[in-house]
DNA sequence: AAAATTATTTTACACGCGTAAAAAATAGAT
DNA sequence: ATCTATTTTTTACGCGTGTAAAATAATTTT
């Protein structure tokens, strides 16, 4: 069936070159670049490879290249759809460039992103693009691991760790949509938990209390108790605990991001609260990421979203000119992309 | 730093039984299976193990072994937390059995579906764990590629393909959702899409006309025009235009699953309709899965809920006894999970 | 047609480990 | 102390490829 009509066996490269009548250093030749033999040459390996389903054996392969094709994806937190979404965008640029993508999640937990980096050293890959958990992570390992391993932060940046990192510029975030919220109607208070999982938020807040002043506003930071990942049941409970106790002193909610907004409508929902900026509404509630369900919430989320395709454009790059450059980068280097601010309904 | 403080550099299985002063061929049995050595020399295989920190090169290994410890994970759309969340308990467990998972994702497309069983068939997997695209998948492709690799669908079952199928059972959903709307209130309309993504729709609608028959109902079934993964959108979409157009003979409409009904609550909610049990409203909405997000809508999604749990541990179980059968399991085994109904504010 | 360039083959070795068979050493039982 | 069963070592080979250097062949340039 595979192998036309012939009973041939081929069971590994050599088998395959003798086949076509060529040695097998050549054929090998052509599978690290087909562009590196003679048309003549690529022509018959390549018809041979449609009548006999023949592929390089990628053990064999990896064990003895000096650099494999490998590129490891690494993310916090994968039942976070925005991480999916980035990573699907990381990998279709990883194939592109002809290099194997594989996807991890340390869900959350520190010990699974330390086994991550274990697995993903144990098949030594050529570079690796890192969003890691933050606050939670092991700093030290991570730290290590970068050393030995080509890597890329994106999304969440730890301080001089790994050769480089893009993401998303925080104050770009907060400006607008402090400025927007502030323009419109009452200046907001920004809710957010108080021990944020990843540096993005502490950032965010920065970006906030810097804004206010600039605009002459007093800010008000209300910090919700809550740790873990599960961002729409501490903003649901926070909101919920903060909504019966009467301490809002805005009818304005800028939350640190999407998913505690989410669970900040829920609340408000459950409580009969009329968000929006609407007749009859009594708050307005914005937010950042602009998450992929932002656009379904009850009522639909305003917020300011991310740039992902210069993230993950920017990111596969940089790997590739750090992987070129054998590793090193003359300097770490740090890439911030601005955000775009979405106005729905929510604010 | 990671040689204690000799200058020993460890770069095989060689150098380091040399430096335990024990044969090659043991450390490797031992790698294989701790327990086949004697106890003293398990013990000082770990102490050097701490002390130096050589591990063995896993594409050595995979090249030689008869069987990798690789165990492959695909599902249809990651960008769906469901997935997500499912991939993490399948994680789990494989890495308890001491395999290695991969995941990978065919974001929704048939031509990914193709390249990702075409790259796990190039690492040479023990077993697959696979929820196909469904409708859109290569059928063909699909059956070539399990019978040469032992694998086990899930979530969506596609007739004789793979060695077997584990799942949720489609009825106990329906039946369940069907019961309580009508016994609470009117009887609900089935809301779907007219080209489902998968056999779990189809499914569900024929249980749902069932369970209308056995009750003496009318059935209603509402097709909305649409195709791809973006479920929300089309939900919202087609509810939008049902809504508008008042075509919609019941106050009461079950969701093929939570998905849609999360795009038609953002319906709803955009023209002003009220959703729920309560006084004042006027539309009941519940719908199937117990998506991560549907305990946060507004209102929150009545909905039956999948044992997640029990349907990941008894795939991989399945798996792992399908591989130690050698890749032949005497017939096709299907498993169904009962759902669970989870009863909050939407109907 | 000879020379220079480029592509291919040959040869030879390396990679790091699995595994099988036979020989040797060890531990436990009699 | 002898026998037996178990564990370990030794020996030897195989897996399927990368890669480097030298030799050869084909192609292009002069």
């Amino acid at each position: 069936m595979q192998d036309k009509m012939t009973n041939t066996e081929i069971k590994n490269m050599a088998d395959f070159a003798a086949l076509i009548g060529i040695s097998r250093p050549t054929v090998s030749k052509y599978f690290n670049d087909p562009d590196s033999v003679r048309d003549s040459t690529r022509e018959k390996i390549e018809r041979a490879l449609e009548a006999y389903n023949y592929r390089p054996n990628i053990y064999a392969i990896n064990q003895n290249r000096r650099l494999t094709k490998n590129i490891g994806i690494v993310v916090p937190y994968l039942a976070d759809p925005f991480f999916a979404e980035i990573a699907r965008k990381l990998e279709r640029q990883i194939i592109d460039a002809g290099f194997t993508p594989t996807l991890f999640s340390s869900h959350g937990e520190q010990l699974l992103e330390t086994m991550v980096l274990d697995t993903l050293r144990s098949i030594k890959p050529a570079g690796v693009l890192l969003a890691p958990l933050g606050r939670a992570s092991d700093k030290q390992h991570l730290d290590a691991f970068c050393k030995d391993v080509p890597t890329i932060l994106f999304d969440s940046n730890l301080e001089d760790i790994g050769a480089g990192f893009i993401g998303s510029d925080n104050f770009s975030f907060v400006s607008q949509t402090v400025e927007y919220m502030s323009r419109t109607g009452s200046a907001p208070c920004f809710f957010e938990m108080k021990q944020p999982a990843n540096p993005n938020a502490n950032k965010r807040r920065n970006a906030y209390l810097e804004m206010m002043k600039r605009l002459n506003l007093t800010p008000h930071v209300i910090q919700i108790d809550g740790t873990g990942w599960n961002f729409e049941e501490i903003g649901r409970q926070g909101a919920l605990k903060i909504l019966r106790d009467d301490v809002l002193v805005t009818d304005s909610v800028l939350c640190s991001n999407d998913r505690l907004a989410i669970g900040f409508l829920s609340a408000c929902h459950e409580l009969g609260i009329q968000v929006g900026r609407e007749d009859g509404c009594t708050i307005r509630i914005a937010s950042h990421d602009d998450h992929p369900f932002s656009k379904f919430t009850c009522p639909s989320l305003t917020t300011a979203a991310h740039d992902y395709e210069s993230v993950s454009e920017k990111a596969v790059h940089t790997l590739f000119r750090l992987i070129d450059a054998g590793g090193k980068l003359d300097s770490r280097e740090e890439t911030l992309f601005a955000a775009r601010l979405i106005m729905r309904s929510s604010a």
